[in-house]
DNA sequence: TTGTAAGCGTTATCAT
DNA sequence: ATGATAACGCTTACAA
């Protein structure tokens, strides 16, 4: 009834002051000035659900989080997100965040959010090998922005930090710290940014001809109590390293805990660093040796990426950022000869 | 078209078919039986957008979260929305989240998103006296429900930690633990929570006949960088206290660090605790000492108020969560004598 | 118990 | 450059 009172208002067709509100070419320049205005002074504001089901397309984009991970509450991706949506609404767009339960169907969940008009696109997070998201919205078409890269589509829109260069440059510094057995307690082997890491670490590694023994090398949820048990069968071994590089600085954490509740001192007894630059690594005793990266600029280079696709331009498809080193006490002093 | 299809595959009319699916009662039960096997086979699920103009509802509730605040990372806060989302999942309906930027109108914003459509109703965080969201919200007669109690307003929906309750037993707490002088780095005072935290603290301290300084009473935001920087001037008074409350765990956090950067040792110079028993808190060092509650049943309980109050339900308006004190190392050896 | 038809507030296609 | 009018997919009086 709005946009029709609004013409009436004017003496116009619903039509005309449709195409004069979503600048259209084909309107007499003083119409759309006299339209523009009485639509400020009414106060009229077009009705989203209408307009959505009118043009099929809502303006929204989605992401789906699960409620019960730590990503819903990881610092860093909190930004991301912050930034993703700080430039979508600069664009007129609206991040909808929904969440999904350990209980509920992934696919299924995927699949209704989708189906249902609400979003125009979705961004996917913790990018899976092989993951059945990504092939079912391949399959279905539909518009996605990944954070962290996928592989096997030609296509794929992504952004990521180049972790394997991030872990080279971790792993050579405690190297070059002259560790010679250097653990790395890797994240969720599904995903696909533990591949990276592990061949950033394995390159270092490599490089410096360092052996790399198999259990030291471990993939595990980026909580705390993962790295707690995974730290604890590490450092039980009978040849055990003496820096141990984590996936993410909760990790590292926990690592820290368990470290200590072994009787070693972490930062003098054993080097750790992390992965993210959380705000308590600061704060952590020692504070937390990490990876920094531009974690705002990461979630507005997704928004970019998906307006750019939803709105047919030429674009890259691809971002990569870089992660730098934030040196800490977590790593430095830490003595290393045999 | 697709309730349509449906419609015509069975042989019945559009508004039967409706009828059928939405549970309405004058329908005959084997028409019934096969609408809802027929929409199973083909797959027919119903057109959000459509439904939604078509009838006004959404069944989603949303809630705006300021994307700069540590609100979106709080570990204990995204419990509460993981409990929310999950109720409102189980009864069909889903949690809308969106953020608003520092350089947003928040009035705007929210009034947008109310009038877009998009959801039924509102949750509110952070409630603050004299609301305006809360003002404007009851002159448009939206539904919402509030974290964090709200004054003024006989009818409003809200559920809330016994934040009283909670900081009497926490400064209780440091006054047996023989405590004289106890600070408290409250929340920001235009927040509800902020006033009954103080009174919460103000009663343990007469009862124990114990002096109030206002000096150590101070508010700030709930981050490591304002309790830093309140600490050290608090720390730096003639008259110091040897006890620091404080509103939550990550100001616990910059206290810790400020008071070491001092010179102090928290847990054996000077006695620290915090509120809402965040994760790291069991990993700082000193642990800390913390109130915790029922996160998740906080979250399933305003999407329950939520809920009766969309369906129209009997309903109790408000709901209270008791704390309960975690005791950790930041506040438990700490002499106290003179 | 079922069907008809008029909305819901837009956009989009065709004329004019 | 503007106006009719038919979608969009569903709900909901009202009629039958």
């Amino acid at each position: 009834m709005s946009i029709k009172k609004l013409a009436e208002h004017l003496g116009l067709s619903k039509s005309t002051v449709s195409r004069a509100l979503n600048g259209y070419t084909d309107v007499n320049p003083d119409t759309r000035k006299k339209v523009l205005q009485a639509a400020q002074e009414i106060g009229y504001k077009a009705n989203p659900t209408a307009k959505r089901l009118a043009s099929g397309k809502s303006r929204n984009v989605g992401i789906i989080l699960p409620a019960n991970t730590r990503m819903f509450v990881s610092p860093a991706f909190s930004k991301v997100l912050a930034g993703a949506s700080a430039f979508l609404a600069k664009h007129d767009y609206q991040l909808i965040v929904t969440t999904i339960s350990e209980w509920q169907n992934e696919q299924q969940v995927y699949a209704d959010f989708i189906s249902s008009g609400m979003v125009d696109g979705l961004f996917i997070v913790r990018t899976r090998h092989n993951d059945e998201r990504i092939t079912m919205l391949n399959e279905r078409n539909f518009p996605y922005v990944c954070h962290g890269y996928i592989e096997g589509f030609e296509d794929a829109l992504f952004v990521d930090v180049d972790n394997k260069d991030a872990f080279y440059q971790l792993t050579k510094r405690q190297i070059e710290l002259g560790h010679k057995r250097i653990a790395f307690l890797d994240a969720p082997i599904e995903l696909t940014l533990s591949q990276s890491r592990k061949q950033g670490y394995l390159r270092a590694m490599q490089e410096a001809n360092l052996e790399v023994n198999e259990r030291w090398l471990r993939n595990g949820e980026l909580n705390e109590d993962a790295a707690i048990s995974m730290t604890k069968e590490i450092m039980s071994l009978a040849k055990r390293p003496t820096s141990i590089l984590c996936a993410d600085d909760t990790m590292a954490l926990g690592t820290i805990a368990a470290c200590e509740e072994l009787g070693y001192q972490p930062g003098i007894d054993i080097a750790i660093a992390g992965y993210g630059d959380y705000e308590h690594s600061r704060y952590s005793k020692p504070s937390i040796t990490s990876l920094a990266y531009d974690t705002l600029g990461v979630g507005e280079e997704m928004a970019k990426l998906m307006l750019n696709k939803l709105e047919k331009k030429n674009f890259p498809t691809q971002s990569w950022y870089h992660a730098e080193i934030v040196a800490r006490q977590s790593d430095a002093n830490v003595i290393t000869e045999e």
